[in-house]
Order: structure tokens, then sequence, then C-alpha cells
DNA sequence: TTCGGAATAT
DNA sequence: CATATTCCGA
């Protein structure tokens, strides 16, 4: 026994394929404007060659806004060579289908009680996530559950103005969870996400969605407290400028059923997956990359994410 | 102090 | 209108 097929592997690559809908994992990786200006994420460069691909070193900020005096003075912190990067403003967030599904998911798993912005947000486990994002978006969530409520059994009388407009789509994209509107707890029933018990963990403690991914094992884990905001931003702004347009995706989906997620530390660790094996030919996952809609023209700068796909 | 939720701002 | 930010109560 020797000798199975080893190139073939690689043409199989698609079709062993495991469910994409497993391997979502809604990596959108956000990085600081900051640090995406500075300098691209090393995202995994899914070169087909055996191109080395020396991460560039820290970069030097280049300039722009000064990092903000907090607290200037005092003397503490005297990081040395640090990109602390905080105080940035990032982009504003665009909740995509995909990503709405994910943090409906999430309510639905935590159900109302438990849905709150920290806890969907660690169920999400989106990373660049903040809670003011889900407290923000869950509101309006909620007032779009409340409204369907109202509607549900108003004698059928929609002549009021039941506005179906496009706004309705995203909501629409995610299954309403029927209990929401009546009220009850999560019932196990969904069809991905099949980490419930993380919910009791999560509850209990914040081990959070990242003690979730490793619970797959495989590659590293690398369990990070992230007691305070993370900071990631996803990719946008990388105009080829100068050098190299380059990347700017990054690859979801790895072969085998693993969740990786790039988590960043305080500071700009970003982990790339081992990949021991090449990485995918880009042709399964297909991402779009949204940015900058730009219908009025003007500076704004929309970081959004994510893939095609559908549910 | 942190978190959640609504109000308010952009 | 969609998000972000702010304010306030727990």
């Amino acid at each position: 026994m020797r000798e199975e097929e080893e190139p073939s592997w690689f043409a199989r690559w698609e079709e062993q394929l495991p469910s994409p809908d497993e391997l979502m994992p809604l990596s959108q990786t956000l990085i600081t404007p900051d640090l995406a200006l500075a300098f691209d994420i090393p995202t995994t460069h899914q070169h087909p060659n055996p191109s080395p691909n020396p991460l560039p070193p820290v970069p030097h900020q280049s300039d722009f806004e000064s990092p903000d005096l907090t607290g200037g003075g005092g003397g503490a912190t005297a990081n040395g060579g640090d990109e602390p990067a905080r105080t940035l403003k990032r982009p504003r967030l665009v909740w995509t289908p995909q990503l709405h599904k994910r943090f409906v998911d999430a309510v639905a798993h935590l159900g109302i009680k438990n849905a709150v912005p920290k806890t969907i947000m660690q169920l999400m486990s989106v990373d660049g996530l903040t809670r003011e994002n889900v407290a923000s978006h869950l509101q309006k969530y909620r007032l779009y559950l409340k409204r369907m409520q109202g509607l549900s059994s108003s004698g059928g009388g929609p002549a009021s103005g039941v506005s179906h407009s496009a706004e309705d789509q995203l909501f629409a994209s995610a299954p309403v969870p029927h209990h929401f509107l009546t009220r009850g707890p999560a019932t196990a029933a969904d069809p991905f996400m099949s980490y419930a018990p993380a919910v009791a963990a999560l509850q209990h403690h914040q081990m959070a969605a990242a003690a979730v991914a490793a619970h797959q094992h495989q590659y590293y884990h690398q369990q990070q407290q992230q007691q305070q905001q993370q900071r990631h931003l996803g990719h946008f702004g990388s105009p080829p400028a100068n050098g190299f347009a380059d990347h700017g995706f990054l690859t979801r989906a790895v072969g085998q059923p693993g969740l990786h997620r790039m988590v960043g530390p305080g500071g700009v660790g970003i982990v790339q997956p081992p990949a021991p094996a090449p990485a995918p030919p880009s042709t399964a996952g297909s991402y779009v990359e949204d940015l900058e809609s730009g219908t009025g023209g003007g500076n704004r700068r929309v970081l959004t994410l994510f893939p095609t796909n559908e549910d």
C-alpha cells in the first residue's frame, strides 16, 4: 500500500470540499484602516505556486492622522514600537445577508433572553464585530420583529402600507424564528451551527466562539481572551497605488472542516493557517468585496465583506 | 466598572 | 435609511 494518488487530491479538492455551509466561517477580516493602509494583512496567500510570502514586517504607519493623544503625558505606556492603533474610526459595518444570517442564527440559539449584544457577538464569532455593531443591529432587528408582530394579525389590513421595501430584504434573507415573535427559548432547530454547547459555555464565561472554533481540533487554536474589543478590519482600501494591488481577499474554507478565524490579539498578530497543503485554487469559494458604494459620491468608506453564497 | 437598551446623531 | 454614537438605568 503506498502510493495512493497524490496528485489526485488536488484535483478532487473541490469535490472533496465539505459542505460549504459548514465552511462558511464568515472570515471577514477587518483590519484597521491604519493597518490596512500600512500593509496588507498576510492573509493566506493562495498562490498556487510555492511562492514564499515573507510577510511584510511591521509597517511604518503612514502618518496620517495622529494616533490621538490618549493620555499623552504621563509617560505611561511606553510601548516601544507597537502599533496601538487604538482610537481609530472604523468604517461603517455593512450587514450583509450572510452576516445577518449569522446574527439571526446566533440570536435564535441564544434565545431572546440571552440574546444580548455581547453574547451574540461572541457567538457570531465574527472577527471585527463589536458589541456596538451588534447592539445597533439588534435594535433594528427588534424593531423589525415588533413590526412584524403587529402586522401579523391586524386583520390583514396591510392596506395601511406594509411596505415591503428592499429594506426587508436583508431581514427576509434570514428566517425569523417564530419563537421570536411569540417568545420562547431557543429551540435547537437550526440547519447549521451545531455548537449548541458552546452557548452554555458562553453564558458561563466568555469563552466565546474561539473555543468553539478550537473545538474542531486541528491546526492551532490560539485561544485568546478577547476581553476587550479586538480590532481588525476588512480589507478595503488597498489601492494599487504603488506597489502591488495584491491579494486583498481572504480565503475561506480550507480543506477540512476547521474554522480558522484570524484573531488579532491586542497587537497585530494575525494567525495564519499553517495550511500544510496549498491553498485552494480559488474556485470554490468566491467572495465579493464590495467596497465603496459611492452612490452619492462621497468619501464613504464602507467596509463590506463577504462572499457570495446563498443560503 | 461594564453591559444592555433606547434615544439621538451622522 | 442604515449605522454609529451617546445617554441612562441596572
